[in-house]
DNA sequence: ATGTCC
């Protein structure tokens, strides 16, 4: 465990470990926090696993980490880490198992009070149109080159099958659609899991929710995207299904395999990783891009279903236009300015979100909690490589919160505050409490504070429809 | 997160 002794706040929100706390670091630690939270923070093993990122192979600036981090698979959920495109790795556990899980906002033209009476209405009717749980199947059976088309097309390929409307696209991150992906990349048995999980949202935290804006907090750029005070929005949190699942633990096992080949000595084994122009970090490389794309498909079949759901229920006129759609997990090239010199860099996000200046920035809360809509600023990209914290981040295990959990108690308190809860299953319900969660609203403060992104709205939750 | 252990 890194002591709290060891971090020196080096500016308001900012605190470091010096890369001369542990001698094999390559570049020093950041973490975005207050002193409250850093309390948090420093109970679990987020901060050994973040100086352990400081490791790794061709790292630039600083291994970082958000308000929300906590303990992952080796890297820290909540972490950023960028590496040099020519000298650096590519690391699967730096991207996270659900690669490409993010969040895509809808807004509507409605408003609280014309939908409160017919909550429970739609609620019943997105759970059944969008399927949800462990290995669900959904609406689409894919074979052969149809999936492939779907890996390599990712919502553009669900436009062209007339899932999408072409504003959807101008609305999602990188277009929905990493241009490096290669379907042969990716393993018979991982298409095979993937093949009828379209349009499903799965389980654990994964969500939709029908919210809405309960605060603005900056009119004009509240007006630019196009939202007001009490209008009715959905959150939809899910990512790439046992595909990515299946991909992530492809590569993790070749990684692991090519360790010494390149003479990687790594100080924890689930930092298994290549050299990002390696043969193994591009076939990686692609196999990801090939399942972030079939998030971002599955994440717009998930629309449809509820476009369609909203119709029966609100009438032909209602439509759900796309406020913005991004990853949570994943790895991208873009070029940062580091030592005043632009590079080429391998940014990792790992439950961590794009914040680039004037791009909407969402952000779910815990269960019941709600939602933020903030916008990234210039400061973000000397700050963390244009990324912002990516949700409230666990204090407690799943295995904790459900021993700590009772589900009756729980549905009562939701219920008390008027939010209608379809769930999947009670165990699932139960290890979303509130209570194994931080406080989103100190989270999100910490990124406004720090001037990474700022607040734009505020949502509050009417239904949750969960896996 | 995940056909929650090939």
């Amino acid at each position: 465990m890194v002591p709290k002794s060891v971090l020196k706040e080096i500016s308001p929100c900012v605190w470091e470990i010096p890369d001369s706390y542990r001698n094999d670091m390559r570049v020093p630690a950041r973490v975005y926090a207050s002193e409250r939270m850093l309390g948090q923070i420093v109970r679990d093993r987020s901060l050994e696993q973040l100086v352990n990122v400081a490791t790794l192979p061709g790292i630039v600036n600083h291994a970082l980490a958000m308000p929300d981090v906590h303990e992952g698979y080796g890297f820290p959920v909540g972490g950023v880490a960028a590496f040099d495109y020519d000298e650096g790795i590519i690391s699967p556990g730096g991207i996270g198992y659900d690669i490409n899980c993010g969040v895509r906002l809808l807004r509507s033209s409605l408003v609280k009070d014309e939908v409160r009476t017919r909550m429970a209405e739609i609620g019943k009717a997105i759970r059944i149109d969008v399927p949800s749980g462990v290995g669900k199947g959904g609406m689409l059976s894919l074979k052969g080159k149809q999936i492939d088309a779907v890996l390599e097309g990712g919502a553009k390929r669900m436009l062209e099958l007339g899932y999408a409307l072409e504003a959807d696209i101008d609305h999602i991150e990188s277009g929905g659609r990493l241009d490096a992906a290669d379907a042969a990349s990716v393993s018979d048995h991982a298409k095979a899991r993937g093949h009828d999980q379209l349009g499903t949202m799965g389980a654990g935290n994964h969500f939709v929710e029908v919210e809405y804006v309960s605060a603005i907090y900056d009119e004009t750029e509240a007006e630019r995207m196009g939202l007001f005070r009490n209008q009715v929005c959905v959150m939809i949190h899910t990512g790439s299904r046992g595909l990515g699942h299946q991909v992530a633990t492809d590569y993790i096992r070749l990684m692991n395999g090519s360790l010494g080949k390149f003479g990687f000595a790594l100080p924890d084994r689930e930092l298994a990783c290549a050299p990002f122009r390696s043969p193994e970090g591009q076939s990686y490389w692609k196999a990801m891009s090939a399942a972030a794309n079939f998030a971002w498909a599955n994440r717009q079949l998930i629309t449809w279903e509820i476009r369609e759901a909203w119709k029966r229920v609100f009438g032909s006129d209602e439509n759900l236009e796309l406020l913005y759609d991004v990853a949570h997990n994943i790895a991208k090239i873009e070029t940062h300015t580091v030592g005043g010199v632009r590079k080429k860099l391998v940014v990792h996000r790992k439950g961590a979100t794009r914040a680039f200046p004037g791009q909407p920035v969402l952000i779910p809360g815990s269960m019941g909690t709600g939602s933020y809509v903030l916008c990234g600023r210039e400061a973000a990209m000397q700050k963390s490589f244009g990324s912002s914290c990516h949700g409230a981040g666990r204090t407690m295990s799943r295995t904790r919160a459900r021993k700590e959990t009772n589900a009756e108690t729980l549905l009562c308190q939701l219920s008390a505050q008027g939010i209608i809860v379809e769930a999947g299953s009670k165990a699932g319900l139960t290890e979303e409490a509130p209570a194994a969660y931080k406080d989103v609203d100190e989270v999100v403060a910490v990124i406004d504070d720090c001037g990474i992104a700022k607040k734009v709205a505020r949502l509050k939750p009417l239904a949750v429809i969960k896996g």
